[in-house]
RNA sequence: GGCGCAUUGGUGUAAUUGGUUAACACGCCGCCCUCUCAAGGCGGAAAGUACGGGUUCGAUCCCCGUAUGCGCUACCA
């Protein structure tokens, strides 16, 4: 039963942000895992000294926390193949290198990163393409032991076969096949001891006993080198997906010079999560046979997430489709959870929300008009004025006979109101157009003006509710001369 | 340059094992609703499936080639 288990794993290496595509492939291995009743496993993958970030674990969980897209294994959530930071398994990534080195799967190399530049600009010079000429493979047994104990620093590099094509099947793109002879060399471990990413990934891969690796697409050139350590150490090879890149318009890779593309970032200008992750899933994928519904939630992504639906092709980022999601999502929210998740949006737009009543209830009249949460301000300020400043023009308009015969019918109606629902007002202001024969612009533009001092905005009736009675009476009363 | 992957309206996608007027959504345009702004409803423009060859009675779907795009080509992941 042990055997059959799916096991998937999400391994970023901390960049100090969570870039989008990074938390779709999250999210495309974690809807695998749970489809499969399998198990998640969060690997850090921080081999690269030079580009520690301090705190960037920390922010990664976070986010992956808030998404809802929970591991079994991981940093904090333990697991039986601890540690789960690649930093810490220093050891293991040595041991297993030293077998290779013993099998003759991988071999000592003493150039410098410079020599190593030469050598590649010779080679572009001479028009040959770039890769390492192999020459410590030639060195004797003497020689390396000598540079060994004289301590000049070395790596261990993968002696690749020669003139084989190497043959994979991946779940997204079918079969793939590479020769051998345009593999390079890969280093395996670093001068400072530490793996690279290729070692790292395949050793672990195999102790933490995963089946299915799901990654980005950039990494499919690199398989065969995987492939030829899996096969050097004799281990089964595990199945792989390489999901599609997401883009930018222009189509290239989804970079931060052409926008956002931190998942925080998009939290703060008010995308919710549960849209971010519906459009996410949507991009590169989509649940087939017809089905035109495009509203999913978490749950329902995972009964309905395959692999073999993946796109093969990369997608390019939407963002007016993200809005218009994120809108959608904005309308149906339960109203007390999105008056929750607003409260920072509007108290960062200076309004007094300490009423939180009332926050609820102007958010309940303009959630409509909002695709995100940091559009809150410009929706909501007519509903926070402390006292109403008119235009010449509505002050004209407030003049006018007829706009004063609305507004006193108006206040003695709303006298006799117990409270302002979202209901009760509309039916007031049409017996206000019945009893005084005014209707259209000069009925709703008066009310509209008294109230708020504002051309635009949700209906009245809606207006009334949000400001609440008082405010409702304390304005009609300022408009009646 | 080499290698790999990809290619359906502007964008994301759909199209039972080859047979559809090539569908849905975003965006855009128009109309309706309406005090305004949104939302909502209705409708429209927009791809003959990158191009060229095959295979087939028939190809978006299978095969080959070309073009284009992207990715990789580090002691980064």
């Amino acid at each position: 039963m042990e055997n059959n288990t799916v096991r998937v794993r999400f391994a970023p290496s901390p960049t100090g942000y969570l870039h989008l595509g990074s938390l779709r492939t999250a999210l495309f291995n974690y809807l695998f895992t749970r489809h499969n009743n399998g198990k998640f496993i969060l690997r850090i993958e921080d081999t690269d000294q030079s580009r520690k970030i301090e705190g960037a674990v920390e922010n990664l969980i976070n986010i992956l926390n808030t998404f809802g897209l929970t591991y079994d294994e991981g940093p904090g959530a333990g697991g039986e193949h601890a540690p789960y930071f690649q930093s810490e398994r220093l050891e293991i990534y040595r041991k297993y290198c030293d077998e290779l080195l013993a099998s003759g799967h991988a071999y000592y190399a003493f150039e410098t990163e410079e020599e190593l530049e030469e050598m590649r600009r010779i080679q572009q010079m001479q028009g040959k393409q770039t890769m390492y000429d192999r020459r410590a493979r030639n060195l004797s047994e003497s020689e390396v032991k000598a540079k060994l104990t004289s301590g000049v620093p070395h790596v261990v590099r993968l002696k690749i076969p020669l003139d084989e094509e190497i043959k994979f099947h991946d779940i997204i793109r079918g079969n793939v096949k590479i020769e051998t002879s345009l593999v390079d060399d890969q280093v395996l471990l670093k001068s400072d001891g530490y793996p690279t990413y290729h070692l790292a990934n395949v050793i672990d891969d195999h102790l933490m006993k995963i089946t299915h690796i799901i990654r980005g697409e950039e990494w499919l050139t690199s398989v065969p080198k995987h492939i030829i350590l899996y096969n050097a150490f004799g281990w089964e090879v595990p199945q792989m997906a390489h999901v599609p890149l997401i883009l930018n318009p222009d189509k290239t890779k989804l970079s931060k010079r052409q926008g956002d593309v931190a998942t925080e970032d998009y939290l703060e200008k008010g995308y919710l999560k549960e849209a971010l992750i519906n459009f996410m899933a949507l991009l590169g994928w989509n649940p087939g046979e017809g089905e035109t519904r495009e509203i999913f939630s978490l749950d329902e992504l995972e009964k309905l997430f395959n692999l073999e639906k993946v796109q093969s092709s990369g997608a390019v980022f939407n963002i007016e489709k993200l809005n218009w999601m994120n809108g959608e999502y904005i309308k149906n929210y339960n109203l007390d959870r999105l008056t929750e998740l607003s409260i920072p949006f509007m108290q960062a737009a200076g309004f007094d929300i300490r009423d939180r009543e009332k926050a609820k209830r102007v958010l309940h009249v303009i959630r409509t008009a909002l695709n995100r949460l940091d559009e809150i301000g410009k929706h909501t300020a007519q509903f926070y004025k402390e006292k109403l400043e008119f235009t010449p023009e509505q002050k004209n308009m407030l003049e006018e006979e007829s706009s004063q015969k609305v507004l006193r019918t108006l206040l003695a109606k709303t006298e006799k109101l117990e409270m302002i629902t979202t209901a009760n007002f509309k039916p007031i202001i049409q017996e206000v157009q019945k009893e005084t024969g005014i209707k259209g612009k000069n009925l709703f533009m008066p009310i509209r003006i008294a109230f708020v001092a504002e051309d635009h905005g949700p209906e009245l009736g809606w207006v009334a509710y949000a400001l609440g009675k008082a405010t409702v009476i304390e304005r009609l009363k300022c408009g009646v001369h």
